[in-house]
DNA sequence: TGTGCGATGTCCT
DNA sequence: GGACATCGCACAT
């Protein structure tokens, strides 16, 4: 995907991009999953957002530089994979949060440090953010990277036959934009919870 | 310099 | 369904 897709309302990025290929090359071999459960994050209104108030935390600033861009940063110690979306310089997100393994499945295994046993165990892989960025190689060394190069990027792979939507997880804190449908979910088994 | 906590995950029952 | 390990960061002192 070039980046006019990510250039857009994150709402609609981040319904977009579910059924896309997520490939990353960071550690040399492709590997990849299919995007089955996105956040969108609105910005400068929304108390969730790390742009709320214009304010700004060590590492966020490509939310404040351009969409299209990587925004990875940790949470409880594990790095969270985001991609920045309009306007840009308006601190606009969709934050990944879940995948389902297709290419480099084994590569995924190794990175989470977990072995694979049987198809339920594949879950294990990339149902959850901080999993699906420990998957994929993905770390805070990976911020700010232009999606439309590499080595990070989507392709296009599948449309969703339906899109399910819920509250955000884990910003109860968020007063008014706590309970507001803002992630998206195709119906598959390897979400990170059901909605 | 200290303290509290989170866009989480894992293990246990 | 619930406890807790965990660690970088924001904010207070």
């Amino acid at each position: 995907m070039g980046k006019e897709f990510f250039c857009r309302d994150p709402v609609l990025v981040a319904v977009d991009l579910l059924g896309k290929l997520l490939v990353s090359e960071t550690t040399g071999a492709r590997v990849s999953g299919m995007v089955v459960e996105t956040e969108a994050y609105l910005g400068v209104n929304d108390r969730a957002s790390h742009g709320y108030g214009w304010k700004r935390r060590k590492g966020s600033w490509p939310l404040f530089e351009d969409c299209g861009l990587t925004y990875v940063y940790p949470v409880h110690g594990k790095p969270l994979l985001n991609v920045t979306t309009a306007p840009p310089k308006e601190p606009t997100a969709v934050l990944i949060r879940a995948l389902e393994p297709v290419e480099g499945v084994e590569i995924m295994a190794k990175l989470r440090r977990i072995e694979i046993r049987g198809e339920r165990d594949l879950r294990k892989l990339c149902s959850g953010p901080a999993r699906l960025a420990q998957a994929l190689g993905i770390g805070l060394e990976h911020n700010g990277l232009d999606l439309s190069k590499g080595p990070i990027y989507f392709e296009e792979y599948r449309k969703p036959e339906r899109v399910l939507t819920s509250r955000r997880v884990g910003v109860e804190y968020a007063g008014a934009f706590k309970d507001l449908p803002l992630r998206f979910l195709m119906d598959s088994p390897f979400v990170s919870r059901k909605p």
